[in-house]
DNA sequence: GCTATTTTTACACTCGACGTAAATTTACGT
DNA sequence: ACGTAAATTTACGTCGAGTGTAAAAATAGC
């Protein structure tokens, strides 16, 4: 809840909020830095917090998880299904709107669709931690999706068809999105992985098309 | 290496390997009870070590982690999909094959479907860490699927298809696994999910049968 | 400038995980 | 049965993430 002009709550005055994000900004770009440079688990917080010139108190202020110092705009990669279906056109089903969405992100290089780079894709890989919580992020994703899709309506069965489908549209987009990262780790340019996965995607959709495309249509 | 008797491992003497047995199945218990009397976290590694009168070094030495103290059969479970797929009759696809897997594990309340019991679902949802190893098994599960998948052949497009159809059968047990632990913390008996799940499963194996009923059929 | 609030810091602590070398237990040849 | 070799267990130290607390510093509002 952010509350702007007006305040409820006491809207904590321009300078100091400036300052804050400003210090958020400057800890997260230290610790992308030293991450990229030598590996997540092998960068502690102390030196982060050395780097950014803050106390580490001050870093676990900021930052509750290491986690969320490599992992940027988690809320919006969890978002972006669900709004996707939420913005689906009249006529579309879900399947329609995640397909068209994946589409789009893969042409646009997307980060959600796992064009991370190849610096991030390998410090992902290589840190059981961060790749556990990817797996989070992907999980979290596919709920905010099965509420959508409940949300919508549009299947028989209520929220347990809803868990389901959105089970499967999410494993598509999640295995998708292994794929890309894959592919940028095994040193592929952007433009040759979207070549390349273009037709793994429309498989993948076209696979899914008799069962889930007369379900949730708007 | 010191070969002894017989054998291609080096088969340790009778009494040693049984007292280890022995030793890790005390800690297990002891470290079971004091999670299910008072949660995950709130259990200590020293607690446990203490219950089971060892050091807390031969705790770890035994567990590499917490979690491994908390989740039994992992590599069981892990099997699951990827032997019913292997073991799938002639004429049968794998769709079919795990829809006849998971009817015979929610008939039996096999803990690999869900049925872990009412405090140890408790105790799962009750630990970000344990919730997270789940999860993590879940994703071995679905990757072992996908080799056995690759393996069977039975389907165009190569391994690209084995991982998009190991997500989508694996999404339909994961949420389905998900379903059951729900209704187990909500009070509900073996035999009343077993009842309330069966039309929910049937439903989902339904809902994908046009897109994979004829894909990976022995 | 003064005061109240917020942010940052220093310090101490818990816990999981790892490493090492000593002490204990077991196995086996003689 | 005894002694030696091997494995197991233990005690101890270390590291790093994460948390709590109260003092110190910076900022807001008057």
């Amino acid at each position: 809840m952010s509350d702007d002009s007006a305040g409820t709550s006491p809207r904590p005055t321009g300078l100091r909020e400036a300052k804050k994000q400003e210090t958020r900004q400057h800890i997260s770009d230290q610790a992308t830095r030293l991450f990229l440079a030598q590996g997540f688990d092998a960068t502690t917080i102390a030196e982060i917090a050395d780097a950014a010139r803050v106390s580490k108190k001050t870093v676990t202020n900021y930052f509750a998880r290491k986690e969320d110092l490599a992992l940027d705009r988690q809320d919006a990669f969890v978002a972006t299904l669900a709004s996707a279906v939420a913005a689906r056109r009249p006529g579309e089903s879900a399947l329609g709107a995640l397909r068209r969405a994946f589409e789009g992100s893969l042409a646009a290089h997307d980060p959600v669709t796992g064009f991370t780079g190849a610096e991030f894709a390998r410090m992902a890989a290589e840190s059981p931690t961060l790749t556990h919580c990817v797996r989070g992020l992907h999980d979290r994703r596919e709920e905010a999706l099965a509420e959508a899709l409940a949300e919508a309506g549009g299947a028989p069965g209520g929220d347990a068809t809803a868990r389901t489908v959105a089970g499967l549209l999410g494993a598509v987009h999640r295995v998708l999105f292994g794929r890309i990262q894959h592919l940028t780790l095994a040193g592929y340019a952007a433009w040759e992985i979207e070549r390349l996965v273009a037709p793994e995607g429309a498989r993948a959709f076209d696979l899914l098309e008799p069962s889930l495309g007369r379900l949730y249509v708007a």
